[in-house]
DNA sequence: AAAATAATTCGTAATTTTGCGAACAAATAC
DNA sequence: GTATTTGTTCGCAAAATTACGAATTATTTT
């Protein structure tokens, strides 16, 4: 019965998984991907949802690093962290390109 | 104040991103998609938490459409879903093809 | 200085997630 | 037919998530 840890890679992954888990905030990170300017305000106006629970959003998709802010006083411009994002794009990439049931004799 | 509701892939890629979004579900994907045979006892061996957990981490990945299960009493045998992980797989390729930041002029 | 604008933080509530051990179900082995 | 093996389900608890309105902060405009 070995008990392993988990691997740094299936833990970022999971972090980056698990931001992009919840349909507002997809919808967020395929506003800002598409936008040149990213205002909160113009974050705010696609979603529907409070302003304070926009800025919950935003902020966890800031502690996972897809997205980084910028004060603007008195507004913020949000944006995509281009090199998290990369490495997003990678984790993903790597973990999809798996080969799915090698052999083919699996659940058939 | 245009109230828009979220775009059927974005409800999908939200939900396979959200299964995702745990190292454990993570590291059962890893090792079903390097096994040829995958029965819950397998999983649970590799797993650091307690076999009712584990069932509820592979029932999740199954109602997320990842993967599926096949009864050979006793035995439960878990693989992956092809199709679907297909679409998954189809979802984030396309969601991390997304240009970031047209005009390059986002947060700069 | 006061009012207006823009966004965050606070306080709260409802729901979901993650986890465990114990009890249960279902087939096989003795 | 009783015991064993293999997983699932139940009941519970702690923590995290999602959501809102109200209060707050910080700058800008008047």
């Amino acid at each position: 019965m070995e008990v392993r840890n988990y691997s740094e890679k299936q833990i970022r992954l999971a972090r980056y998984a698990k931001a992009l888990g919840n349909p507002t905030r997809i919808a967020i990170m395929n506003f800002l991907a598409s936008q040149k300017t990213c205002f909160f305000g113009d974050i705010q106006e696609i979603l529907p949802i409070a302003k304070a629970t926009t800025s919950q959003h935003l902020s966890e998709l800031k502690d996972a690093g897809l997205i980084q802010g910028e004060i603007m006083a008195p507004k913020v411009k949000y944006c995509i962290n281009r090199e998290n994002w990369e490495e997003a794009k990678a984790l993903f990439a790597e973990f999809f390109s798996q080969s799915v049931c090698k052999g083919g004799n699996c659940c058939k």
